[in-house]
DNA sequence: CCCCAGATTATCT
DNA sequence: GATAATCTGGGGA
């Protein structure tokens, strides 16, 4: 039997709830080399329960969703656009599928090891601007989805002294409404005030088909 | 600074 | 077959 984690109570609350202790937090992933990135979380954005229009669960189970089904304190990382990661740290109890997207981020270890997997950051505050820049700079990939936070593991969380609510601003979701579809939008994007890592939030360009 | 278009493929319908 | 929890470089103001 070994302790639980630091993380594992508030990892299991719901991640609109569990936002707020993780802002300000540091999760630390490491190579089979023993290269060390570091990312302080500066934005997060809550995906939570098979209601939430936005969440890739939202139709329920697949194979690769299943990993936000299971108790948080593991990571849920997914492909898209056809070239991009974007990593999430799942929470709640098991079978909610609850998730944290981790939308952006501080380095603050191992920066000589973002800036190599990050060559097209033009300067140290873009290297974990953005969800698919953080993921990146972590080198986290589709591999590691499902991976479960241990102390000391590949993958760990430095939890950070609880934020102040002051610090702390939050907004919606672009286009997506909350649980229920009923057309609340839940301001479920949380960041920390006056962070220069915080990312633009422009909504996804909907590609138009290009007529005859 | 802003806006735009292109890149590129796993996943689900 | 269509879509996507995005990023980048290029061109204009």
């Amino acid at each position: 039997m070994s302790a639980p984690p630091p993380w594992a109570q508030l990892l299991a609350l719901p991640a609109e709830e569990a936002a707020l202790g993780l802002l300000g937090s540091t999760l630390v992933v490491r190579d089979d080399d023993g290269a060390e990135v570091a990312v302080r979380l500066t934005e997060v954005e809550a995906y939570s329960g098979e209601l939430d229009p936005g969440s890739h669960a939202y139709r329920g189970r697949t194979e690769r969703t299943a990993p936000m089904f299971r108790p948080g304190g593991r990571l849920y990382v997914y492909f898209t656009y056809g070239m991009h990661w974007c990593s999430n740290i799942v929470c709640g109890e098991d079978g909610t599928a609850s998730a944290l997207l981790l939308r952006a981020g501080q380095i603050v270890r191992g920066l000589d090891v973002a800036r190599a997997r990050r060559p097209a950051a033009k300067s140290d505050r873009d290297l974990a601007r953005g969800p698919a820049r953080l993921a990146q700079a972590l080198g986290l990939t589709g591999a590691d989805s499902g991976l479960e936070l241990t102390v000391g593991g590949r993958a760990e969380l430095e939890v950070a002294e609880p934020v102040t609510p002051g610090q702390v601003r939050t907004g919606p979701r672009v286009g997506v409404t909350g649980p229920g579809g009923d057309g609340t939008v839940f301001p479920w994007r949380f960041w920390l005030d006056g962070e220069p890592t915080v990312s633009d939030y422009r909504p996804g360009v909907r590609r138009t088909r290009r007529g005859p």
